[in-house]
DNA sequence: CTTAATGCAAACCGTTTGCATTTCA
DNA sequence: TGAAATGCAAACGGTTTGCATTAAG
């Protein structure tokens, strides 16, 4: 029972409503950038996230479900901007397309569940493996700074 | 002093030379396929690898030092096929392109070490960290079939 | 005003595809 | 001789870039 249990509803990425938002514009400004309404409609959206979305899917939510189309290459950037802050971390699922998702301070980070079958990404997390990765991290050639597990199989719909 | 010693040298890959190009030849015949020059000089080539290469590195590897220049296209078309076949498995990297190298069977897979600084990737394996998986895996809402894990950071000469 | 932010369209680049040709069984 | 294999070049699709315009501080 020592492990956190993965949770596809509530995520370990959901912090309190708006705290990333809010620390991500602090960030920024401290870092000398304007605030464009562009990136402020960006930061909502990641912000109601609860697992990483691709740049495609972001713009077609900004433009279908809220308040502020923004064009494909603004995101791009904006993504780029936010990854070079630490503000926001790819993920690479093996799919066609790069997903982004916001990163949160003091919250065990989580990984990711993709069905191979329909695409889907769900998040989870596990003390366990988080220890064995860090042992591990000690005993290797590499100054390890950042790692990513991505497990592979069939969702609970499309195993079926 | 349980897991396995991370090498960078002698990969857990390393086959008896050629074991791996001879189970490919055989499962390739049993799938009613033909032997061509460009596939042949692929194995020959991923069977010398010990770790994963991408097509480009491939394509550039088989025209320099290789007998048999090998068509883009067609190592593509050759990397897909393998991989259908459970021959060669994609590796992701985080960096632009897509990795390949081979499937060994009854040996103990390994995952991947990426230098973000100079973009060497180097192969490990350990213990614990299949146990753990293998355990979460029982508990999370997926058939888990794969997982992959990529640990991110400086190597040694980047580091120093 | 000065500089960052943004949109648009074109450029990029790894990968895939269509088609004609060659090769293997 | 028929199916698979291969090369070439064009097409694709996600991502990036150049440039002119707008807007924040």
């Amino acid at each position: 029972m020592s492990s956190e249990m993965t949770s596809t509803t509530r995520d370990a990425t959901a912090d309190a409503p708006g705290e990333w938002v809010a620390r991500a514009e602090l960030v920024l400004t401290a870092a000398g950038r304007k605030r464009g309404g562009a990136r402020r409609a960006l930061l909502k959206l990641l912000g109601e996230q609860e697992c990483a979305l691709t740049a495609l899917e972001i713009e077609d939510a900004l433009r279908v479900r809220s308040s502020r189309p923004v064009s494909r290459a603004s995101v791009y950037r904006i993504l780029d901007e936010l990854e070079a802050l630490a503000l926001v971390q790819r993920v690479e699922t093996g799919q066609a397309m790069v997903r982004y998702e916001r990163v949160c301070e003091h919250e065990s980070h989580h990984h990711h569940l993709v069905c191979d079958a329909c695409g889907l990404v769900m998040p989870f997390s596990d003390a366990e493996l988080e220890r064995a990765i860090e042992l591990l991290s000690e005993r290797v050639p590499l100054a390890v700074s950042e790692h990513e597990i991505v497990l592979h199989g069939a969702c609970q719909d499309c195993a079926a």
